[in-house]
DNA sequence: TTGTCATTTAAGCAAATGATTAAATGTAGT
DNA sequence: ACTACATTTAATCATTTGCTTAAATGACAA
């Protein structure tokens, strides 16, 4: 409680207890917080959301059948699954020459969600 | 079908078959994808996360308000916000000069799931 | 051990991101 | 009209991101 508390909202309506709320339930929960920050900004990637796409519906794949998939560098989807691993998102098993990435079971249960809705489409556009 | 393919996997076991399926998979939801990772992009941001997960908790607030609780600069919120409203996660509403934030319906079915989760701490840890 | 293929690593660079500060827009009250 | 407050916008800058190319590493086969 020694840093500054700078106080921006001068309003009337300004909710006082609102407030101290809010920062004591992003304290408890800041390392939370960090983690899925974490897992949705690997995931907020157009290509690393494909990957993880097509690891969803394949199981697995190595790096080389997703740049053929992808239509992009090696090296480019070599960096973006080592990012991807690194923040615990996919895993790696060996098989001679060849490493098959598949889904971290503990992340997949944030992501699952998202994955499925993708294969159902446009319910909206058959609901109008 | 004019551009090169280029071939990157001559492994033996590669699947031509599944390398199809996967790129005619993706070209069908490209839209979608686009459209889910630009949410998840938003959203995998320490700071915007905690003001969607404040705007879950609230209601809603106003830029003010969310620089109080997150301690930083206004016109640093204000540009998160700008993002989040353009990028159709987030609405406003205006009351005389404040201006309320919401998190969008639509957007909102996608990280609902994820919000809730934050809530409810270490099941992990509970268990072990 | 030499060669080939799958993968990773490293270096370099253009583009995107996110904060800061200062200035501009409302919007109300006096 | 003048002032105060809430918010946004603009300019600037350091950092991060993601690609490219070229060079390593690793595993298998001849």
């Amino acid at each position: 409680m020694s840093k500054a508390d700078p106080i921006n909202c001068i309003r009337a309506e300004a909710d006082q207890a609102q407030i101290v709320r809010g920062r004591s339930e992003l304290e408890n929960l800041q390392p939370q917080v960090n983690q899925l920050a974490s897992v949705l900004a690997l995931a907020g990637n157009e290509v690393r959301l494909k990957m993880l796409y097509l690891l969803f519906l394949e199981r697995e794949l190595c790096p080389c059948d997703l740049a053929d998939i992808l239509q992009m560098s090696v090296p480019a989807v070599s960096q973006h699954l080592r990012k991807m691993r690194d923040g615990r998102i996919i895993i790696s098993r060996k098989e001679g020459k060849t490493i098959f990435y598949s889904l971290e079971n503990e992340a997949l249960k944030d992501l699952k969600p998202m994955l499925e809705n993708l294969r159902v489409p446009s319910l909206k556009e058959a609901t109008l």
